[in-house]
DNA sequence: GATGAATGAGCCTTCATTCAT
DNA sequence: GATGAATGAAGGCTCATTCAT
């Protein structure tokens, strides 16, 4: 009893592709304004502006709909870190540029994006989720220029993913400041060896 | 239609009690075995052993009794931390004390937390919630010696929880291993610019 | 997802007794009303004067209650055959109560059982159903004195069964008169070769 | 609401005919392999490879479709059986002729037309659908050489019916046997005392 | 105090039918 | 004529909550 994965059909009219948007932009709405208990068909389809039936011809049931929000907010935001992955810039800038695509991604419809996320992880392996963060992970090397060990990249990684998803969860007043973006990019940079900025005034 | 906070009759006879731990138990049994959308208080009454009548004579909701739940574990947690900074334990031992504390509340019962806090923090102001840690961030100084600012002992511990929370929702193998600890350990401490064991091949 | 046989719990205070009661004889009038399409939860939770819920605690769901009223007319309809055949009463005169027996099971609320029964077999297996007529079957005997081969006995009844329900389903004229219970009593005397009453008034 | 009877255009054109039998034909199929729950007009308008609106170009509603399925089964049938009536075979060999007649109607997709033909009672008069049965019925006579009584005739119709659609329903392994189908001419003959093969072991 | 039968709002989902293309 | 996306009434079912016993 499986859901279908995303949808029954999958849309290339033109058509139906906008339908589609619409209907996953007012489910980001629809749990960014009144979370998961809330989040349910029949207010999904009024906010939309389809009939429930339509509802049920993109997505086989409800929790596919949360499924496809979660699988093209990951999707997007994957493609925005290989890119700057893919660009020129190095060292601190780039780590810099990384950590800046994360906060914006946490602080645009948070809710949403964690309430989507977390649904998917309720009914997929979180390994296989996790597996579009390697690229990302692999471009990073230790203080002697190797690739970082297993544990070590996803201390990494996780450690400032729960930095940020904090911030935004507790509406930390410092969310998008400069001083908040340093010490995200000092505790990597500090974690693995790397130079970085001199702490305070000090030193 | 906000619930009364907690419960409504606040129980001091020792029968009262018992029935109170057990409600509190079997919800946390029931929220770990199905997760948050199987909970319901039905379920609850009868894994309980109680009436549904007797449930909604210690609660006057469901969402209360998830919340209970989730002050009960959080209040126990502090306690627990409160008591290794009350030791004599200094510098890196008291660290990882510290982290070791936080492995095993996050590796024991953990959906059952997690989805409770998640429920608490939905409903409660997050600031307030952290507020209990305050004594915890305080403790710790920066290589000077001096106390941390807002920023850095937030940072500091959210991004240490982070890893630890995304160890146990991905199942990490290596969630209780020595180097998981040891690389919590000094990612807290590289961040603090304490000195810790050596990086790597390095001196 | 086979349905619980019957009842969720079995229900032995008269209280949730007569409430089983209430819900199956506002089953049996709903069917007779406005046949299986029409025969719907809502419609009979409101007939049987109780609330949804109250129908979903005594049957796990729709299906089970038409079954559990085919199983009751059933049980009623075997149970005054049964009386009939440990009765005194022998030959044609027995002969004459039991189909008199089945005129009266098929018309009174006839729709209803028809509907009922028809819905038992579309989840059971008919032979099993069957069963319980076995002892009738046994109880007739051909005009040499032994029982029936199994095609005799298979077509004996089902014969007068089939006879007496294309009555009630054309709405007969002649339903409960005496020449039709003549005919009827006629038509399995002859087929198994005993005397009946002359044809007609002729030889 | 009644439904206009049968179609909305009578199609004389030859594509449209074809295009109508396709659709009946897999009505036939559906209902058979899913039974009357799962015949909707969704899934027969993919099983019969044309779209749900040019099934509503043939007919104006779902109840419809299955009382056209109905008719034309009756149809088919009549027309088999009159065209033994307008033949020569007389007697015992008649009256086998059209039992098998009836047999083979049963066991040909006997459940999608079993379901067609309640179907079609539940809307309409029964007596009326009888009607094409009167010449079947008025070609036999009793003993005596004369016609039967209108109940007589009824009673030896129904009940060698009944014994048919049951021994389908109960999926009796001897459907097509001789055995069964000398069972069945008996009975007829029996009952209206026309000599039939030796009983038993008598003579 | 405890019980659990009863309640009913509200949810998910199906499917007959319409109509713009 | 044909198509199939869209509609929405209707129905099955769950579960938080009440209250008579």
């Amino acid at each position: 009893m499986k859901s279908a994965e995303k949808t029954r059909k999958t849309p290339t009219q033109p058509r139906s592709r906008a339908t589609l948007d619409v209907i996953l932009e007012a489910a980001a709405q629809l749990l960014e304004s009144v979370g998961e208990p809330g989040f349910n068909t029949n207010a999904l389809a009024e906010r939309a502006g389809v009939s429930i039936g339509t509802l049920y011809r993109y997505f086989p049931d409800k929790r596919s709909i949360i499924n496809a929000l979660a699988l093209q907010e990951k999707a997007a935001f994957e493609a925005r870190v290989v890119a700057i992955l893919a660009g020129e810039t190095q060292g601190l800038a780039r780590d810099r540029a990384i950590i800046r695509a994360f906060l914006h991604a946490f602080s645009d419809r948070t809710e949403a994006r964690r309430l989507a996320v977390t649904a998917l992880y309720a009914t997929h392996d979180p390994r296989e989720l996790m597996a579009g963060f390697e690229p990302v992970q692999s471009a990073f090397l230790d203080a002697e220029g190797r690739p970082l060990s297993r544990v070590t990249a996803f201390v990494l990684s996780r450690a400032v993913q729960g930095a940020m998803r904090a911030a935004v969860l507790e509406g930390a007043d410092f969310l998008l400041s400069q001083e908040f973006e340093d010490e995200l990019v000092h505790l990597g940079r500090a974690y693995l060896g790397h130079p970085t900025r001199p702490r305070g005034g000090r030193a």
